[in-house]
RNA sequence: GCCUGGGUAGCUCAGUCGGUAGAGCAGCGCACUCGUAAUGCGCAGGUCAGGAGUUCGAAUCUCCUCUCAGGCUCCA
């Protein structure tokens, strides 16, 4: 039928429409509010502007503001807008790229004469954003060759680079290489963009610019460095506000920040940057991840080893770290008229020695060393961050001998023994992520990446659980498989790494002998499941808030008397506690019960007990549980309470768990 | 290493125009002896990150260094 297209619809409907019918008015004619929440639409799989004709016989679905793919497109419309005010308030300013992050967006700019933004222009771009938004700009999109492309954006270098890229795939080039998409919201600026975009700026406006920041083109530090505004935008004020409370929950969450509060660690001056010293409950803590991991290595057929915290630099060029990992050492001091000792950065050449002590045979296959291994790494000062990015850390590592037909099954029993260790800690939502061959920067052939590589995926894959890919990211000796775990308010850190290796045992030699009585080469796994034992703690303690499981806590109870007659019950009852195998101390610093209950809480102590009158008669305590919204227990038998705490302590788990209703904090 | 913003008592912070430093909490002492998230009073505590400069005089202005936070880059 002339002048009438057909379209299907996302519930399996189809639609006429007049020829020439948009997007937003195909979403109009579904609903007001669906055309009030649509920002752009999908023809049949591509994201278009609700201005497009929708082509006869398509599969159109309407995007809506409040899905991740319209939230993409909001920000990214937030990012122009930007992007414009910055440009009317340092007129001349050059634009680069301004993409979509996750929960937010950036924009780079080259300001004039060198200018950089400080704090306080943030609120002089957002009020100019607002400005622009209340101005209902459209957003025009226009396509032009690649020589037009370049006449628009004659002033701006960055643009014309990006024109030029034609070919190479960059993301603001039209598929077909030849044709190049701008969008205009008024004669003062226009945008090279690949879109789609909202209609007008009057559909934005629940957003914030977050922080300036210095940015490298193209992430290159040897090419210019431009001034990046980080902005975040929302479907609306309530998501906006929902988003700022998660980073204030995350700032409560703060290791460093808990870490000071609670007495666990500090990084003294006098040491240097990014060097820890731990207090005795830090250390505590330490204590017990190290004992627990122990003891699982010991069950999971693991053998001990040591070694040296400095090498002469001869094993370190046998291993190839001088020549790939000298940035990330520290210099070396000499001795002895001119040998060279470096601080170890990795353990596995030590391990590599201890395997070449004498000749193995298969039937010591696969052999396993295991060692909390202290290595130091000269990270950039820049990059370090409280205990997730030290210079000094101790590694959970161990490396794994083993044959090539051992390799598969090896794998994955290290990602069960990983996976299961890391539940045991509270961690329960995983992904594995594979990082393959690092360009220009790794030892060995293509043959033996591709191999490795290939083994790692078939184990990822056979642990059912996600996988994403990591191009480029392993280390310079094989690629690895980390798992990234979720913790309690939904951010992903990077724990375990297992890497596969064939250029080592190549580089040292490694042989052992096999049934056949020929020598053979063996294959290493290097792993690590805490990564280090300080970023582990730094998780551990973000998880959780700082009030860690009963059987982590320094403290898991606290005494308290009510006055100073039943200090002597309140210290048998510590003792008690103790000969129960828990962490018990008195406080009886004679202020009042309601400031040493108070005391105890800030400290997250999962158990306070307090004692009176009562409790000497009975021998009972009043229990306080972390993290129960209701009131204490009196009259608690003091064999009753020890039998629950160690009951808790066995299972791992944390007072708050069995809580009628958990309290806040 | 680079960009932006910081560094004042153990912690959190105030300190005006350049005129030699202040609070709360924590600590210590005394009094209070109290049944579930801050008792009162008192005392002590600072080379204002370090160094140099400008000035009659610098926490305050300038420069350099160290260090912290957020980014870039990198990564456990």
């Amino acid at each position: 039928m002339p002048g009438v297209i057909s379209v299907g619809l996302p519930d399996g409907s189809t639609r006429e429409l007049a020829e020439g019918t948009t997007a937003g008015e195909l979403a109009q004619s579904i609903g007001s509010r669906l055309a009030k929440a649509a920002v752009v639409a999908t023809v049949d799989g591509r994201e278009v502007d609700l201005e497009s004709p929708l082509p006869d016989g398509a599969k159109v679905s309407i995007v809506t503001a409040d899905s991740e793919a319209g939230r993409v497109v909001l920000r990214h419309s937030t990012a122009h807008v930007m992007a414009q005010a910055v440009r009317r308030l340092w007129p001349g300013a050059k634009y680069a790229i301004g993409p979509v992050i996750e929960n937010g967006f950036y924009y780079d700019f080259e300001l004039p004469g060198g200018a950089h933004f400080s704090d306080d222009d943030l609120p002089r771009i957002e009020a100019e954003m607002r400005a622009i938004i209340k101005e209902d700009q459209p957003f025009v999109r226009h396509e032009h060759d690649l020589e037009d492309g370049l006449d628009i954006f004659a002033d701006q270098p960055f643009k014309q680079e990006i024109i030029q890229a034609v070919g190479t795939g960059a993301d603001e080039v039209d598929a077909a290489g030849t044709v190049v998409s701008t969008y205009r919201n008024s004669d003062a600026f226009i945008d090279l963009c690949r879109g789609p975009h909202v209609p007008s700026t009057a559909r934005l406006g629940h957003f914030k610019l977050m922080r300036v920041a210095g940015a490298y083109w193209r992430g290159d530090e040897k090419r210019e460095q431009l001034q990046r505004i980080y902005g975040t935008a929302w479907e609306s004020e309530k998501a906006l506000a929902a988003y700022l409370h998660q980073l204030e929950e995350a700032e409560r969450r703060d290791h460093r920040k808990l870490g000071a509060e609670l007495d666990l660690f500090s990084f003294p001056e006098e040491i240097g940057s990014g060097l820890a010293v731990f207090h005795p409950k830090g250390g505590t803590i330490r204590r017990l991840m190290e004992e627990y991991s122990r003891q699982r290595h010991v069950e999971a057929g693991y053998d001990f080893v040591n070694s040296p915290h400095i090498t002469k630099s001869a094993l370190f060029e046998e291993s190839g770290h001088l020549d790939w990992f000298a940035d990330g050492m520290y210099p070396p001091m000499e001795l002895d008229g001119g040998t060279q000792y470096y601080l170890k950065p990795m353990n596995c050449p030590f391990h590599i020695l201890v395997y070449k002590s004498h000749q193995r045979s298969y039937r010591e296959l696969p052999m396993r060393l295991f060692e909390f291994g202290t290595v130091y790494r000269y990270e950039k000062s820049g990059v370090l961050q409280g205990l997730t990015r030290v210079r000094g850390m101790t590694q959970d590592d161990a490396h794994i001998f083993c044959t090539r037909e051992q390799m598969d099954t090896e794998l994955v029993r290290t990602l069960h023994f990983v996976l299961d260790l890391l539940r045991d800690y509270g961690l329960n939502e995983f992904y594995l992520e594979l990082s393959t061959k690092p360009p220009g920067k790794a030892v060995g052939s293509d043959d033996d990446w591709e191999v490795a590589t290939e083994a790692l995926r078939k184990t990822a894959l056979e642990m059912g659980l996600d996988l994403v890919m990591d191009e480029g990211g392993g280390a310079f000796y094989g690629p690895k498989i980390s798992v990234q775990a979720r913790d309690a308010i939904g951010r992903t850190w990077q724990m375990s790494t297992v890497q596969l290796d064939f250029q080592l045992p190549q580089r040292f030699g490694l042989e052992y002998v096999g049934a056949d009585n020929a020598r053979h080469r063996p294959i290493m796994i290097h792993r690590a499941l805490f990564g280090s034992v300080e970023r582990f703690m730094a998780v551990l303690i973000e998880h959780y808030a700082g009030a860690l499981p009963t059987w982590l806590s320094p403290e898991q109870v606290r005494v308290i008397p009510v006055t100073d007659a039943h200090a002597a019950y309140a210290q048998a009852v510590a003792d008690a506690c103790a000969v129960a195998g828990l962490r018990a101390t008195v406080d009886g610093s004679g202020e009042k019960l309601g400031a040493l209950i108070r005391r105890a809480k800030l400290a997250k102590i999962p158990y306070v007990l307090v004692v009176g009158d009562q409790d000497v008669a009975a021998e009972s305590v009043g229990v306080n549980r972390r993290g129960w919204a209701g009131k204490p227990e009196h009259g608690v038998a003091l064999d009753d309470l020890l039998a629950e705490v160690t009951a808790e302590v066995a299972r791992k788990g944390l007072p708050e768990d069995r809580a009628p209703e958990a309290a806040p904090g």
